[in-house]
DNA sequence: AAAAAACTGGGTGTTTTAACGGTATTTTTT
DNA sequence: AAAAAATACCGTTAAAACACCCAGTTTTTT
């Protein structure tokens, strides 16, 4: 039986959302708080939960606050996020805090039953909706100049790749050997690139490379 | 009933995991391909399958290829990414390309199941062995940067504005003109920033400021 | 006021990078 | 099957980058 917490200031969506959980085959309520502050003060380390449940907005100590701390104490105990904030920044302030899942108060049951296994299971989960935003990150600001979009879909695999061996302080000599090619080829690339990124330093193509976020610095 | 796609150049291991998702209450494998080209030539635009399970590496045309391409083709279809490549890049394209599940082939049945069943409801999956680097991706190195910032506060105004001249395609000559100071002492400059920085080239300097945000990209 | 530190400039090398000239082989297109 | 494109490769030369050595001047510290 997986022993949950519930964490959040609104009583009724809690216990709402508790008599579902209840209703789950193998999980079970066995604590509500009406905040981060209470929940922690109420953790017994001999004795924790399986799963924590908490809403980000809260008084006295906010969900971020709360994951943050339990990152650090208990960073074994597993807890999921549902709340009502869609935004990029709470979604990912959330994750990078350690959340294992993070599910809209408007999703249905059904997403939210698949999140709680998920979650035991070692998985993550996280909406659809809100996996776009994550996605965007992941791609950085996507805004980027359109001439240099164009370029871009002009390098193929290879060159990809060399771009980002060009962004460590290897020489092209040790990039060739990375690479499995010969020192003369590595020169057909810069070549190219030069020609292609119309730049005339390896500066020049370093600088195109974390512009169009080929290396993530 | 899910109808769902096997698309890896394994026959045994496809094989087995057919069998697997048969088995699966609800699931249902319609065809199986050994690559990305049999499969996207294999596909019908009137009678879509549901689900696709694809591996990464296959001849022809690969996980990554076919991802791109249906996310161009039928941005709708619904994807997992079934690999035994646990490595962070595979992971961010895969990601980037569209597809909805990230699941090693190591993973236990169950995993599996909790993934297709995820994803078939409005998730998206990912085994949290992976899901570190993603995280590891959003936060950029945020460990690196503390530690970069003491050696941040360690240059003066004329570093500074050295590192912001680097990351330009100018030579170390015409950086020491525009700061009316000798080739030599910019030669002096860079040795120190080498020592302060810890690297041993231009491009790890380059690196250095941008991640410092001592230079706007 | 003396010592230490920081800033600036210099000499002399080796290594790396960049620009120029190409060729041979494979893959793709026509 | 021929043409075109892409890929991998090679040599030479000049410039730039990097590594070491050094010294004079100014600023800061003691």
């Amino acid at each position: 039986m997986v022993e949950v917490v519930m964490v959040d200031d609104h009583v009724m969506m809690r216990q709402c959302l508790a008599s579902v959980v209840n209703s789950f085959e193998g999980f079970k309520v066995i604590h509500e708080a009406n905040n981060g502050k209470e929940f922690i003060e109420w953790l017994n380390p001999d004795k924790l939960p399986d799963l924590v449940l908490m809403d980000i907005n809260m008084p006295y100590m906010n969900g971020h606050e709360t994951a943050i701390w339990l990152s650090t104490h208990y960073p074994k105990l597993k807890f999921i996020t549902i709340t009502m904030q869609n935004d990029e920044r709470s979604i990912i302030r959330m994750l990078r805090s350690g959340t294992r899942g993070y599910v809209l108060k408007d999703s249905e049951i059904l997403d939210f039953k698949q999140a709680l296994e998920a979650v035991m299971n070692k998985g993550i989960y996280i909406n659809t909706v809100l996996y776009k935003h994550i996605i965007d990150n992941l791609h950085g600001h996507q805004a980027n100049l359109e001439t240099e979009q164009s370029v871009l879909s002009n390098l193929n695999e290879r060159e990809i790749e060399f771009l980002r061996w060009l962004c460590t302080d290897k020489s092209y000599k040790e990039i060739a050997a990375e690479m499995y090619l010969s020192p003369r080829t590595i020169d057909g690339y810069r070549d190219a690139l030069f020609e292609k990124l119309k730049v005339a330093s390896r500066i020049g193509l370093v600088l195109f490379a974390i512009r169009n976020e080929i290396v993530k610095i």
